[in-house]
DNA sequence: CACCAGGAGCGGA
DNA sequence: TCCGCTCCTGGTG
């Protein structure tokens, strides 16, 4: 498991690398175990990825801040520099897949080497970069999460049934042992009251891991608050995020109407990093999609729904409805747990 | 056994 | 009224 790693809205998220130490084993195993985050961090690796839906994705944050803050973060952009520059010619045989070509801009480089200065400067600038895709990511997933669960993305407005909710979503993507009953009784603000060590002390199996993964929740609010004034002050306006406008159709969840399951399953589908595992498209372009994990999905949408009960069985119903509605229907060679939007995207 | 199909009753918005 | 949840019967591989 990923050390949890302190992060404070005030300080430390947007600081350049704080540690000059050498890259560990820990974050080099870290950083090939998690490197579906984004596809910047995919460069960095060349190894069969594995099951992304496995990470979680409390998990995902905890090591994209970590690299944010450490050196590997730094050899990372090497890493995606090289690549770059060797683009126009023959590449070495560790080099990238295709498909896992930097998005990172090259800033440039030439042939001849760089001085020390000025590879610290694009060292930097490429650094932000990452930093900047990173924290994006990591905002975008957070507001998934948000959608999928119906609350809101800062901690401190949460209900006490929104902790309870965001407890059992952590626990269960990330595997944890349930621990909702020693955070009883709790509303938001009490949670972000908490220490560190009222945490282990509540739950001395994964105290310090949820108190990690709140503080990222938190500081994404804090970072969110801080972009909204900032372009507010700027542009008068919020400017709308052409990744939001992707899936605007199937989220219900900021219009206050109550979410449809088509359009869960949907928002389920477009984000296969964080929920390939449980459904995925089979044919995009058609509309047809599998469930690969009945019971996931149908826990997933009962979180949603504040159905604890809910089970493949009564989703499948709900999903049959569709049929005469002419939403969802079955392709036309059907197989088990293959479903078709009659619509496609 | 898990999945599929569809009828029916119910409650919430 | 619509939508989804729930319970149900019966069928298939």
């Amino acid at each position: 498991m990923a050390s949890p790693v302190r992060v404070h809205p005030d300080s430390a998220l947007l600081q350049p690398p704080r540690s000059s130490s050498a890259f560990s084993e820990d974050s080099l195993a870290l950083l090939k175990r998690e490197e579906g985050v984004l596809e910047a961090m995919e460069l960095a690796d060349s190894k069969p990825r594995p099951d992304a839906s496995e990470r979680g994705l409390p998990g995902l944050y905890l090591s994209c801040f970590d690299m944010l803050f450490t050196e590997d973060a730094a050899w990372l952009v090497r890493v995606a520099d090289s690549s770059t520059s060797v683009a126009a010619g023959p590449r070495p045989e560790s080099c990238l897949e295709p498909e896992q070509c930097p998005v990172i801009d090259s800033p440039g480089l030439g042939a001849a080497p760089l001085s020390p200065s000025l590879d610290d400067q694009v060292e930097e600038r490429s650094l932000e970069q990452v930093q900047s895709l990173v924290v994006g990511e990591v905002l975008k997933d957070i507001e998934t999460a948000c959608k999928l669960l119906n609350i809101t993305p800062d901690p401190v407005e949460w209900s006490c049934g929104n902790v309870q909710k965001w407890l059992l979503w952590t626990e269960h993507l990330y595997r944890l042992p349930q621990v909702g009953k020693a955070f009883q009784d709790l509303d938001g603000k009490d949670l972000c009251t908490l220490t560190e060590d009222d945490f282990r002390h509540r739950s001395p199996q994964c105290g310090d891991t949820l108190f990690a993964h709140l503080d990222i929740w938190k500081s994404a609010a804090w970072m969110k608050e801080r972009c909204s004034v900032e372009e507010s002050r700027v542009t008068g306006k919020i400017q709308s995020n052409p990744d939001n406008e992707l899936w605007s159709e199937a989220d219900s969840s900021c219009s206050g109407q109550p979410i449809h399951l088509w359009q869960f399953l949907r928002e389920l589908l477009l984000k296969p990093h964080s929920y390939g595992r449980c459904i995925r498209w089979l044919n995009k372009e058609k509309g047809i999609f599998k469930i690969e994990d009945s019971a996931h999905v149908a826990r997933l949408w009962g979180l949603r729904k504040n159905r604890p009960a809910m089970n493949y069985d009564k989703l499948s119903r709900s999903i049959r409805q569709y049929y005469k509605k002419g939403i969802i229907r079955k392709p036309d060679v059907s197989q088990r747990l293959v479903y078709q939007f009659v619509h496609p995207v």
